[in-house]
DNA sequence: TGAAATGTTGGGGCG
DNA sequence: ACGCCCCAACATTTC
């Protein structure tokens, strides 16, 4: 009789693909040719963590419930997942001796750090003689897999789209059903605990009073939500007033939604709405590949004479700007937004984007550095590439010249001053014609809204046309 | 995924 | 009836 040899497990780490369903590299490995069994880890990665500049994050409170949920829907399974709150450098070699592995699966992750670091793990993995893999799964594609003709990564947009969609369609979109594959997780005795946020080190916010629900559920309901709305998209978008968008980003960032469920959903849908969303699906791609390509875009300006731009960087300016004291109610009210809720509206963070670079003069780097901080769905290089198309210094930018003027974009696209009023109370009696610049009000007009200038709400911190004109000349001298 | 300046046209008021 | 001016409305150009 010969002893049949069980295959080596395999562990699968999860990073920024907190799912069971649909997901790429948990797939492999549940369905791995050896019928290896599949341990699961999730790092609460203190390299990370511990560099937050506050302990109050919506993102690592809604970490937090996507982590209790995977793990949650793990050991329904019959599964376990080990949770960790150190460094997932020295973590993932130590668990994956431990454990006898032998291979490590994960999914790709393609920002600068995380692919040193990756690296680093791969190297004292291969020491110990275990292999590293990774798949792609965050997006449709990857890397190189859009090339222009010659060979290149594209750097504008359309072209890049055009040659997207040419590759993409049901049939390469196929989900990988990893959740169909369950049984073949490895059996744990001892269960892994879930630190509690504040072991962790951070306090709880307004996450749920916000009714922000994490997890693949919490997908689930977004997705259901917009299952109407997504046909209306592209005339909706831009109205931050109304539910016109999705909300989905912040599931794309901590992959709970899989990107080609996202993907197939609209071409199924083929309206013109499923369209115009499909196509900013293919914006967060295109970012993705930019900064895969082009990583010095995460320092500076994807055109390198943009660096040169002598910004005025007024702190006291930018100050006002981060604390919704502008003066313009659109921009304040869309700093409120970003400051109360940790999202904020995309046509609201064009506008934004506009008047700090613009019109205060700002490097946009101040800007991107502040979003970074308090964008739940922030993801480097999505953030990047927004910021540097306002500033005019990215790749397929606007132009430097087009600078948006914060009274005309609020009067198009809040003509009644809807969501100005849900964030600037202070302007709740301001009559509509003046709720786009209430500095023109007449003396009596601020009395009888309860809302004079300068008191209740701050004059204009500069002068639009004014600065317009300033901006005009500081890009022309590069 | 603009806005402002400048140019052109044509209707209407007026002498 | 005619020229002149004003100016809205639209088009083009410039930033």
């Amino acid at each position: 009789m010969t002893p049949i040899t069980p295959p080596p497990p395999i562990l699968f780490w999860f990073r920024r693909d907190l799912r069971i369903k649909d997901n790429a590299g948990l797939y492999r490995a549940l369905t791995h040719p050896s019928g290896a069994p599949v341990y699961c880890v999730f790092v609460f990665d203190r390299d990370i963590l511990d560099a937050l500049p506050s302990k109050e994050d919506r993102r690592v409170e809604f970490l937090h419930g996507c982590v209790s949920q995977l793990q949650a829907s793990l050991r329904q399974a019959g599964g376990e997942l080990f949770i960790f709150h150190d460094s997932a450098l020295k973590t993932i070699p130590q668990l994956a001796q431990s454990l006898s592995v032998s291979q490590v699966f994960t999914n790709e992750d393609y920002e600068p750090l995380a692919i040193e670091r990756d690296r680093q793990i791969d190297r004292k993995l291969a020491a110990l003689g275990i292999g590293f893999q990774s798949f792609k799964d965050q997006v449709l594609h990857a890397k190189s897999e859009v090339l222009t003709q010659a060979g290149q990564p594209f750097t504008v947009f359309t072209p890049y789209k055009n040659a997207c969609l040419k590759k993409l369609g049901p049939q390469s979109l196929q989900p990988f059903p990893s959740e169909k594959h369950l049984k073949h997780l490895a059996p744990v005795k001892t269960a892994s605990a879930l630190p509690s946020l504040q072991a962790l080190g951070f306090a709880p916010t307004n996450l749920q009073a916000l009714k922000i629900e994490a997890g693949e559920s919490g997908a689930e309901t977004l997705i259901e939500k917009f299952t109407t709305p997504i046909d209306h998209y592209h005339e909706a978008r831009d109205f931050p007033a109304k539910r016109g968008v999705s909300y989905l980003s912040v599931h794309n960032r901590f992959g709970t939604v899989s990107i080609r469920r996202l993907a197939r959903w609209a071409f199924e849908r083929d309206t013109a709405g499923a369209k115009i969303w499909l196509n900013e699906l293919l914006w967060r791609d295109f970012y993705f590949q930019i900064l895969y390509h082009f990583p010095h875009a995460a320092q500076s300006a994807f055109k390198p004479k943009y660096t040169l731009l002598a910004y005025e960087n007024d702190k006291g300016l930018f100050q006002a700007w981060c604390d919704a004291k502008t003066g313009y109610p659109i921009v304040d009210a869309a700093m409120r937004q970003i400051n109360q809720t940790g999202f904020m509206h995309n046509r609201l963070r064009m506008i934004v984007a506009s008047f700090l670079t613009k019109d205060l003069l700002i490097d946009w780097r101040w800007g991107e550095r502040y979003f970074a901080q308090h964008l739940n769905d922030f993801d480097l290089a999505a953030n990047n590439g927004g910021w540097q198309w306002a500033a005019s210094t990215g790749c397929d930018a606007q132009p430097y010249f087009r600078i948006f003027n914060p009274v005309t974009q609020s009067e198009r696209f809040d003509p009644q001053g809807h969501f100005i009023r849900r964030y600037l109370p202070e302007l709740n009696a301001v009559p509509d014609a003046h709720i786009h610049a209430p500095w023109l009000m007449s003396i009596e007009s601020q009395k009888k809204s309860h809302c004079t200038i300068g008191q209740h709400y701050p004059a204009p911190v500069v002068d639009h046309a004014n600065a317009r004109l300033k901006a005009l000349a500081l890009y022309k001298t590069v």
